[in-house]
DNA sequence: ACTTGACTTAGAGCGCGCTCCAACTCCCAG
DNA sequence: CTGGGAGTTGGAGCGCGCTCTAAGTCAAGT
């Protein structure tokens, strides 16, 4: 697989692509053909989507990187993992109800206007 | 009401307060006090607080500098108000919807992960 | 008189996450 | 042989939202 037909699949650009791998986010970087392009595996855009989710999430790259570097670190880092993501979870969690909160103030000033658009007429 | 106890009551920074002046995001410009420092009123501090409701939930910069000058338009804005205001509330929930989602695939890997070391033991 | 501290300005710098550029190699089709 | 297209690299640039620096003013306290 190349590097474009990744990124078709995963909605990253090349560039990000290669930006990612420069960052450490790759378990390990694709191997080469002979004319020296990366060719990607299967697994590696199952990586690359698991990723894509963290980062959508919020996660910020360098926990990624920790991440990474922790899966890269075999079984026994599990324990670690599970502790990153539950710490990223608590942020995500943490952030959905910020802005739960935050559109309450929203809906408010919007409610306000209804009334005042109304009134005017 | 000087800059630094508006920073200490809005949260923000009295730099950050100068960059969203600069950025026009005040209504109007806080008046001087004779020693050319800011002077601002209550008002200013509620505005303020609104700017920062909204800046957390995520609304950019340019979209609260529309939105200032919506208000400073004065009332015949209100419907091109509640307009901003509704499309940045879509935002809002559509990210909601982003993170509850994205949540999902994290909470299903803590899961494989506590069953991994579960198993170990 | 001198220090301290709170403020002023214009403008530089920063951290993040990309995003792009220049210069290159390689391969294939016409 | 030529052109086009897809990839490579190191490193520069960008947009956002601050954040800070330098150099200065002013007022009060000792």
């Amino acid at each position: 697989m190349t590097i474009a037909q990744v990124a078709q699949r995963t909605g990253l650009t090349a560039h990000t692509l290669r930006y990612y791998e420069r960052a450490g986010l790759m378990l390990e970087p694709p191997p080469r053909g002979d004319n020296g392009h990366r060719r990607y595996t299967e697994r590696d855009t199952e990586w690359i989507s698991l990723l894509t989710r963290l980062r959508a999430s919020g996660m910020p790259i360098a926990a990624m990187r920790r991440y990474a570097e922790l899966v890269r670190r075999g079984q026994d880092t599990y324990v670690a993992r599970k502790e990153l993501l539950e710490a990223h979870r608590a942020d995500v969690i943490a952030k959905i109800e910020q802005l739960r909160s935050d559109l309450e103030i929203v809906d408010y000033k919007i409610d306000l206007y209804s009334r005042r658009i109304m009134g005017e007429q």
